[in-house]
DNA sequence: CACAGAAGTGAATATTTATTCGCTTATCTT
DNA sequence: AAGATAAGCGAATAAATATTCACTTCTGTG
């Protein structure tokens, strides 16, 4: 018999990325899905129950993605700063290069797809992140304020950095890189 | 005769911003948008010839509204940073109040309804704020950096904020707001 | 190699949703 | 007050879209 083909949901997903990154999310549907991954519209229904679920196992996939990616080249033995620098532009450089995923995690957070338990899986992913923080609170090296306020701000202007760059499509220059990150240490230092 | 009816647009607007707001843009449809606004369906043809048109007219109201509401009470005889407190509290008040416009709008940048016009337009009401920046600028207050870098950084820190606040829902305090704003200068002060 | 069983197909069907239309109701004009 | 004209209605229709299904094509297993 023949098995299921894991890089035809690589395909699906890219697929779906690229025209939600197009269109959005209200503009798409499982006729252009199938058409740009090149495959048949039935075999979207072998890989996934329906619409619904194949948007949120891309939203549980994208999510986890951006975040696995962001710690790496981080230990607790590396200096505050220099780590939380790091961690950072990990995520900048992600979330450049993979804009799509930022659109569509964008879109999904209100739509009728993502379910309850999706969401509630998508942030205990963000836990990492406060452990950053708070991390930089102890040494005394960041504000005392509120983590998730903190963490919301530095997260809103990557976020809205990222989509800019990409609208204006200039490429952003490592200076440019180095200035907002500056702009956001000056935010949240002590 | 009988006369269109202003107060109808409003309550079609309000409708289809409560159903965004719950559901995402693609939730939505002009079924659900008539039935919350207690008008019959065929009735929203009266005021627009179809639902992209619908949304293109919600989408250059939403944004003129949040842009009208920013600069109330500014003037360029006050001093800088407070003239800038008072355009920063304007903006946060305002999309705290109309949480739906915020997520509406989000929503459009990657839908298929808005037409590139529509999108110009909504382009060209951002001159003020880059006014406002260059004049912190040439006053020294500000940072001498891409104006259109320091807006994005700005707006993004208060976008995030707002959706934050609302998904965590709580009250923001004033003590919050007030740190929030200092985050926000402290990245932007020269 | 044979064949079992699942992947893969895309046209057919079911479902959802936008739009139209014949009709009723309201209100402006004279 | 009467007529004209457009708003308002919601069921009917058209269009778009999700999903199924009868069929074909693979490929792993014995």
């Amino acid at each position: 018999m023949k098995l299921k083909d894991d890089r035809k949901v690589e395909l699906i997903f890219e697929a779906a990325l690229k025209l939600v990154a197009q269109k959005g999310l209200s503009g798409i549907t499982m006729g252009d899905i199938s058409r740009e991954a090149g495959i048949a519209t039935g075999t979207l229904y072998v890989y996934f129950t329906g619409k619904d679920e194949l948007i949120n196992a891309l939203f549980a996939a994208s999510r986890a993605n951006s975040v696995q990616v962001a710690f790496r080249g981080y230990e607790l033995t590396t200096p505050f700063k220099l780590g939380f620098r790091t961690v950072w532009m990990n995520i900048l450089r992600y979330k450049l290069q993979h804009f799509e995923e930022v659109v569509f995690l964008e879109q999904c957070y209100h739509s009728p797809y993502i379910t309850e338990e999706t969401r509630e899986r998508a942030r205990e992913l963000a836990v990492p992140f406060y452990d950053l923080i708070e991390r930089g609170q102890q040494e005394m090296l960041i504000k005392t304020a509120d983590t998730g306020l903190l963490l919301t701000f530095m997260m809103g202007a990557i976020n809205e950095l990222v989509k800019q760059t990409h609208y204006s499509n200039e490429t952003l220059s490592k200076k440019k890189i180095d200035l907002t990150f500056d702009l956001c240490w000056d935010a949240l230092k002590a």
